[in-house]
DNA sequence: CGACTTTTTGACCTAATTCAACTAATGTGG
DNA sequence: CCACATTAGTTGAATTAGGTCAAAAAGTCG
């Protein structure tokens, strides 16, 4: 279970054999938390690190005029908060969708990994750009892609993601967005989300139905939504399609 | 000059005055780039860190279709590519507006930075927190707001950026981007840009004129703009507004 | 079962894009 | 320095994509 992180830094780099240890005891302890619970709200600074081990989450920012935007979706293996070392309060809040299993690292196990964990401190580091290229790539998507081959990207995406913990291998995976949550991450109206999938669903794309996304052709899906997975900076290529 | 940089810095702590020294004889020798020249290009993989010292510049991507998003804004102090010791290849495009002045740090100088400076370390590493905080704040600009409160909204930030860096101390600073680059960078029609450019200057709260933004009253256009600089994470709250 | 949430659909409306033309600025070579 | 070329800004009109409103259908959960 708790090896998402693993499965997810190795992607960057093989681990030695005691920092896989390490982390394992680190993660052992995990809370469970609800759906539609803020893990970290926006103005708080949490001392501990939670890292997502099992379960669906986003970060978010409501507006002064009560707009939600979310920027990411959080899966197994997904660190919340990095940056509690260095800044003094979440920009940001983080909340789950689905229920959450939750493991929490202390502030001695973040200094264990920037002092005497170089290895670690390297993949963490990784993780971040990644995320910062994730960023990059959500801009381009609500900036340039049509609503339909902009749901796709984000589905295109996810598949990805979740293959690298084990999350799929059949293009098959569990996603518990409402369409009104999908609107706030595209920067779409309900409404207008569920006609791009509809749309979708019937040139045979994609599907979402009991909170499961079914692909039946990846290839044609990333063609149809201009995918390219170079921003997620996967060494092993074999994750990709 | 090229002081931005620890301008920039001391936003966040403030410098020894080794480090400060160091960093002054590392950003002293700069090039000069015309505008519209591509500092790094997507797919490669500097080997050097650069500094913007002086000038204007742009992250960017291409879509598969040919679109062009940009994504952040480049100013005197800021990092191109910190990313490089990590990651094997850009996954955007940087390219100059106006002509820059940029420093180049080889990489020797960036593991002095690792290895013996763990006070510039942890600084540079904010400025990284801060470009993520500034790319979340993008999306919910895209996402949320109306076309004129966007461009006030980018206009807000990047007064505060050029106070931090001493570009401005009237709400008054150098802008050389086409109203075909705004729209680029927010989602937006060249068409749209002009016309939301004309609300904005005839409401009172903007003008751009032979490259240069005036905002006549800067409380006035952070009300409109919703504008809560909380995500630049500066110590000095002077420089806010 | 009944309350509630989510999905789906239709009708209408507005915001924003596209197209096209024109003006104003900027730059270039003779 | 001027004539010409090129790029940037401005405006209007037509079109369309997407939002809003409203209501029904389907699913979820006590």
């Amino acid at each position: 279970m708790s090896d998402a992180l693993i499965r997810k830094l190795e992607c960057y780099e093989p681990l030695s054999d005691d920092d896989r240890r390490w982390l394992l005891s680190v993660t052992k302890r995990v809370r469970v938390v609800g759906p539609h619970q803020d893990l970290v709200q926006e103005g708080h600074n949490p001392s501990d690190v939670q890292v997502i081990v099992e379960g669906f989450a986003v970060r978010y920012k409501i507006t002064r005029e009560g707009r939600r935007q979310i920027f990411a979706y959080l899966i197994a293996g997904d660190f919340c908060d990095l940056h509690v070392a260095i800044l003094k309060s979440m920009d940001h809040s983080i909340g789950t969708v689905a229920t959450c299993r939750v493991a929490t690292l202390p502030p001695e196990a973040v200094s264990e990994i920037t002092v005497n964990r170089p290895a670690l401190a390297r993949s963490l580091w990784w993780c971040s750009l990644v995320d910062e290229g994730t960023l990059r790539e959500w801009i381009v998507n609500m900036g340039q892609r049509r609503p339909a081959q902009r749901i796709a990207h984000m589905i295109c995406e996810l598949n990805v993601r979740m293959r690298v913990v084990n999350l799929t291998n059949s293009d098959t995976f569990i996603f518990p967005l409402t369409q009104a949550e999908i609107g706030d991450s595209m920067g779409l109206s309900t409404v207008h989300v569920n006609r791009s999938l509809k749309e979708l669903r019937q040139a045979g794309y994609v599907s979402i139905r009991d909170q499961k996304i079914v692909i039946p052709d990846i290839q044609r899906l990333i063609e149809f939504a201009a995918f390219d997975p170079a921003y997620l900076h996967l060494k092993a290529q074999r994750i990709v399609a």
